[in-house]
DNA sequence: CCAAAAGTGTTTTAAGTACACCCATGG
DNA sequence: CCATGGGTGTACTTAAAACACTTTTGG
């Protein structure tokens, strides 16, 4: 391909790097965060795991990509994919210059997807982010970056909405927050503060069935992207 | 040039979006918040203004490219580049498919540099972001987005260190607050908060010659990006 | 002595933290 | 009746907000 060099009206041909998206794809899972990978099977990166991704084409926007290389790889759709940052470390693939805009999703466990495997890619699976297997080119990074900003956009979005399911008892709401936060909330100091915050509403169904008391469901009031 | 799917271990030919970044200069002039700007003189943007900018060159990091578009276009070195955001939409270069990487960085005004005209650009100067003239590209929508960021970042890091010189007032440094919030700041409030936080000291000089009692000179612990 | 900006403390309000017991259910 | 997790309120601590007068200098 000739890359234009777009910033003049001359028309220069340049060389440039190519671009590609990965997906960041969390899930908790048994009490765990986990994060999707694929194993790859062939080439330099042969046994190591690397988030769903795939190079950008032309007649697509990043988001689009994101989704799109999210749906081929995993049939996951309809998922708030949201963009982190690009990574472009010379080495970061050592088969060539690729710059890669990473984006994070977070899914309600458990998604039902189908990996579609080809002689490159063949396993794929949740990993808890405390116990990660080998990385391939630099997914160990992005993987840290994402999960930084998982944990801080807890606190100041209601972006936990998509790892739950439509209805859900407090006690699950702050399970997920102790497990992105990794330590533990107190449990009235944490009530009051979902229940002050106009995020949250009862439904009027309870949890029953089990060897205790019915918990209240709650359903978030928007299941879309709130700042507070 | 040849793009080569770099996600498989068959080298495809594909095509994809051409890389380039864009930085977004901000500095205080007049107690008001200005951003570098250089106008086209040819081609679909004509009379219109951009940023400095520029294509990514393949052995170089993003954060290379902001540095070196910045200095080729600018003259200007050694300021702190942050990257932004990637802005992908399908229209936003109607010359061509280009993918920008957003950088914001902050100088301390007056910076001495010199536009390097050519047939493309001519004119550089400061706008002031209350009263920005025509905008090329998408460079609306970065500067909001890089405004947007630089309101919450003056929040919680020291990074208006950037915006003034080595030694400063208490009441230069609110000016510099009150200018990017576009809101007065109580004075008592302001300098407690400040001298609380670990991020100044004094320098034992003051500011004379004024006609009013002479203030304190205070300059930043460290001159590099600090999290509070 | 006047104008101008520098400098300084206290009170009020809001938010966050710490902490312990009774409730409703199924087995 | 017992084990299990559900549900609730109050006191303390910390940070933010509101607010007005005295000081130092140059002219």
């Amino acid at each position: 391909m000739k890359l234009v060099n777009q910033r003049s009206t001359e028309l220069k041909v340049i060389y440039g790097p190519a671009l590609a998206v990965d997906a960041v794809l969390f899930t908790i899972d048994k009490d765990e965060l986990k994060i999707l990978l694929i194993k790859i099977n062939s080439g330099p990166y042969k046994n190591k795991w690397a988030f769903p991704g795939g190079l950008a084409q032309t007649k697509e926007t990043l988001d689009e990509t994101a989704k799109r290389v999210l749906f081929q790889k995993t049939n996951i759709d309809n998922v708030h994919l949201e963009q982190l940052y690009s990574f472009s470390d010379l080495k970061r693939d050592v088969r060539g210059r690729v710059v890669s805009v990473a984006y994070f999703a977070l899914v309600n466990n458990p998604y039902n997807f189908k990996i579609k495997t080809t002689s490159y890619y063949s396993e794929i699976s949740w990993w808890s982010v405390k116990n990660l297997p080998p990385m391939a080119f630099d997914h160990q990074k992005i993987v840290n970056y994402a999960f930084e900003r998982l944990k801080s956009k807890i606190e100041y979005t209601n972006i936990v909405y998509s790892l739950l399911p439509e209805e859900f008892t407090l006690t699950e709401l702050q399970n997920v927050y102790e497990i992105i936060l990794d330590k533990k909330l107190d449990k009235r100091n944490f009530r009051k503060k979902m229940t002050s915050l106009d995020l949250i509403k009862k439904t009027g169904n309870k949890r029953k069935g089990e060897v205790h008391r019915p918990a209240e469901l709650f359903c978030f009031n928007r299941r879309k992207l709130v700042f507070l």
